[in-house]
RNA sequence: GCGGAUAUGGUGGAAUUGGUAGACACGCUGGUUUUAGGUACCAGUGCCGAAAGGUGUGGGGGUUCGACUCCCUCUAUCCGCACCA
């Protein structure tokens, strides 16, 4: 063989790409003759290193984006660096550097990974969000949020560290303590920033169900995320002047209630907190923590009982008041005890002797109410006179005593962060009233860059505190799609390219980081900066990729470095096992082995170019069927497509492809072969080349090259004839009893009853058949007849 | 704890609408070629069985002529839980 003959990945790729970037092939601008496909790739955390996973999240986003481009339209494909955050501050301490050059060092490496892959990205797009000229933006949208009455100071709860004098993030709490000082870790309310999410709470739920391209198990885990629920409010009265106020979704056991509970940050906790001693250290044992969801679900229902009654606003019973820690401070932060209907309230009853009534009856349910309560709805008892009444008529009757109310478990999103390394909050904030503030766009111009102004005599003091890095990512898609605007925050291309068609990224962000972006569009398309409510048309939710059934980690000693890989066997073999080991939804197990597969598959593709051009045409017999081969190509244009177009299913995909290269047959490879095989064979290939070219995009431009007088990237995606999908003959499965006994070729045309006679005669069938009783026959078009036999 | 998902050979996975379970790969076994092989090619490969056949999709139950697929129930694993990104 001579030298141009072995598949050498490393020179391809190398030689690929810079015809690429040459040619300038995937920079793209409006074009309003052309249908546009805007297919994002969720852009990565600077960390330092490319891991499996953006291989396979930035595989499956170029694919779709290939693949697009083939069809026609004019695709746009950004990438940029997510470059606030926590790990940049922690090396910044650990190494002594500046988080600013940390993260761009790291940018600039994983940048070089990147392009390794040969990604088909618009580079001239490119931004960081650490870039003033990007946060600058994010500044401006927030002082006119805030001017829409989008932004409020919220009294929030926070991780606090009493040894190192900081607040901490969830994770960086390990069970209770703080990672570093390791000092029990302690809640704190503090005064923040949130963005008023919870107004958008009903339009961001209702609709979901416009979104026909996420996946069923977002759009549920975001309608349960946003929590709506249909109850009641009621007011309990406390002494001559005050009350407190609860919502119930159960509003039908509202004369069960035994008790009354609340949170910690309850004007009235407070209140009597400041005369009671007891009260103030319970309160600080039960303050201990992380203040995540998860860690007060865990901890023990722990109660103190005050000295105060509440009255119950129909029986007008004297109702004990307890303080309790698993009462949340969100809403009312209070609620109705009813522990004959709630486990919660009964577990917390039961513990502390707390009386428990029951006013629901259920003659169906088998709970015994003396272990545990009694959750669903029923008849009403032991309630005056609401006695027999079912819960849905005893709510409607109960409507002159509380409140109908819709309440959403979503809260309000806080924003502010006691970090360095983040988007800095504009705002300023009197130092003698901190609910005096002033925006920066409010402000002149020369007092931006001080840190204490005086402004009409009073002295302001600059919010030291930075933004969430989830707000950066809540509005970079559209940045992206207007990348020139430089006096306004977006110009008219975002309007052409906006939404973005194809949403890629972890499953892990299922939640907040796509409701944060969809509430920020919404946000934006209030103020008029976009036209569109919802940013992401489509959705695809990548899995993990695992290593021996776990993530992927340092201190698994499990870590699989893509660069390696790339270097040894080519980024056209690593796309292709990424696409191929599982569909994109699933986790993927990563297997070095699997890896060589791909590569094989690859060194096959490319000697049998070679074979082709090395092909001699001779004369020959030219009446030689080849049947088979037809239809398989056109069965496979179509499968092929199917799943890359509908499916999303590249695995199969790249199965079809490769049995359709097993099934072409051994004497189109000799050496002498007449034309039409010739041809034939040469548009084998070409399809091939073409249904690959999404997956392996470098081997296909060479090969191509190779036997082709144009260039791949000037082709279109293959088409199938719809005459060539089916053979003459077809293929009956014959069973007995739904068992498999047989099977029997038959000609297209043949009609029902002679398939079945036929079928009836096939000797293992009528081994089954002999001295049984025929009860019934099931004939399935093209595919199956059932005997049912006694 | 709450919400969402997943479970099929030795391994990754396929079966698109309830209709041949295990496509396509990896691995393994045997063989051929080669100076060597971590190359290439050929054959075999769910389990039990010599075969006929039986059996088999996490466990248990159900619907159906027929169930990986639908229903009930249990178990295990993974993701998220509002300050990791």
């Amino acid at each position: 063989m001579s030298k141009t003959q072995i598949y050498k990945p490393n020179e391809i790729e190398e030689k690929v790409q810079n015809y690429w970037e040459k040619n300038r092939c995937f920079e793209v601008a409006p074009d309003p003759k052309k249908e546009k496909f805007y297919c994002l790739s969720m852009f990565p955390y600077p960390s330092g290193e490319l891991h499996m996973g953006h291989v396979r999240n930035y595989t499956i986003g170029d694919v779709i984006s290939r693949f697009q481009r083939m069809k026609g339209k004019n695709v746009l494909q950004p990438m940029g660096w997510d470059a606030f955050g926590l790990p940049a501050e922690n090396a910044a301490i650990e190494n002594n550097v500046s988080p600013k050059d940390w993260t761009e060092k790291n940018i600039k490496r994983m940048k070089t990974q990147l392009k390794s892959l040969g990604f088909s990205y618009d580079w001239r797009r490119e931004f960081k969000t650490c870039d003033q000229d990007y946060y600058k933006w994010e500044q401006w949208l927030f002082c006119e949020l805030f001017k829409k009455g989008l932004v409020v100071r919220e009294e929030t709860e926070v991780n606090w560290d009493p040894v190192d004098q900081t607040v901490l993030a969830n994770e960086q709490v390990i069970d209770g303590k703080g990672w570093r000082s390791g000092a029990n870790v302690e809640r704190k309310v503090i005064s923040q920033w949130s963005f008023k999410i919870e107004d958008y709470a009903s339009e961001l739920l209702s609709d979901l169900d416009l979104l026909d391209g996420w996946p069923e198990q977002v759009k549920t885990m975001q309608k349960n995320w946003i929590g709506k629920s249909d109850g009641m409010e009621f007011t309990f009265g406390v002494g001559e002047s005050s009350f407190i106020e609860v919502f119930t979704t159960r509003p039908d056991t509202i004369m069960g209630v035994t008790f009354i509970a609340l949170s910690f940050n309850h004007p009235i906790t407070r209140e009597y907190a400041k005369n009671d001693n007891a009260l103030q250290t319970w309160l600080k044992n039960n303050s201990k923590g992380s203040t995540s969801e998860i860690s007060s679900n865990l901890t023990e229902k722990n109660g103190y009982k005050l000295k105060l009654k509440a009255i119950h606003p129909i029986s007008k019973e004297q109702i004990e008041v307890w303080v309790s820690n698993y009462v949340l401070s969100y809403g009312f932060g209070a609620l109705m005890g009813v522990p004959a209907h709630d486990q919660r309230d009964y577990d917390f009853a039961k513990k502390y002797k707390i009386k428990i009534k029951q006013v629901i009856e259920n003659k169906n349910s088998t709970v015994d109410i003396t272990k545990e309560a009694e959750v669903s709805k029923g008849t009403i008892i032991n309630s005056e006179f609401l006695n027999g009444l079912k819960s849905e008529e005893a709510t409607e009757k109960l409507s002159k005593f509380g409140k109908k109310k819709i309440n959403y478990r979503l809260r309000n999103w806080g924003v502010s962060r006691q970090r360095s390394w983040g988007a800095p909050i504009p705002m300023m904030i009197s130092k003698n009233d901190p609910q005096k503030v002033i925006p920066f766009s409010e402000l002149n111009e020369s007092l931006i860059g001080e840190e204490e102004p005086e402004i009409d005599g009073e002295i302001f003091i600059k919010d030291k505190d930075t933004f969430d890095t989830f707000v950066e990512s809540s509005w970079y898609f559209a940045r992206f799609a207007s990348y020139k605007s430089e006096d306004k925050i977006f110009d008219d291309e975002v309007d052409y390219w906006l939404p973005v068609d194809q949403y890629v990224g972890g499953i892990e962000h299922a939640i907040l980081h796509l409701l944060y972006s969809r509430f920020f569009c919404k946000a934006m398309s209030d103020l008029d900066l976009l036209k569109i409510r919802e940013p992401f048309k489509k959705l695809l939710c990548q899995g993990m990729v695992l290593k021996d059934g776990s993530k992927m980690s340092k201190s698994k000693g499990n870590v699989i470095n893509p660069k390696e890989l790339i270097e040894e066997f080519g980024s056209d073999s690593v796309r292709m096992f990424s696409m191929f080991a599982a569909p994109p939804n699933q986790s993927l197990e990563w297997s070095n082995e699997g890896l060589k597969g791909s590569y094989k598959f690859l060194n096959k593709i490319w000697s049998l170019v070679q074979l082709f051009k090395q092909q001699e045409i001779v004369e020959g017999d030219s009446k030689e069927s080849h049947e088979d081969l037809v239809v398989k190509l056109n069965q496979t244009i179509k499968k092929v497509s199917n799943d890359f177009e509908t499916r999303e299913s590249f695995n199969t995909a790249i199965s079809s492809i490769m049995e359709l290269i097993n099934f072409v047959p051994e004497d189109f490879l000799k050496n002498k072969i007449n034309n039409e095989k010739y041809c034939l064979l040469k548009q084998v290939i070409n399809s091939c080349l073409l249904m690959l070219n999404p997956i392996t995009p470098h081997i296909c431009h060479e090969l191509w090259d190779q036997i082709n007088e144009t260039k791949i990237e000037d082709n279109l995606w293959p088409s199938f004839d719809k005459s060539f999908l089916e053979t003459s003959e077809l293929e009956f499965v014959i069973q007995v009893n739904g068992k498999l006994r047989g099977s029997i070729l038959v000609d297209v045309k043949k009609e029902k009853d002679e398939i079945i006679s036929a079928a009836k005669k096939n000797e293992n069938v009528k081994k089954f058949l002999s001295n049984k009783k025929l009860i019934k026959v099931i004939f399935i078009e093209k595919k199956l007849i059932n005997f049912v036999v006694k």
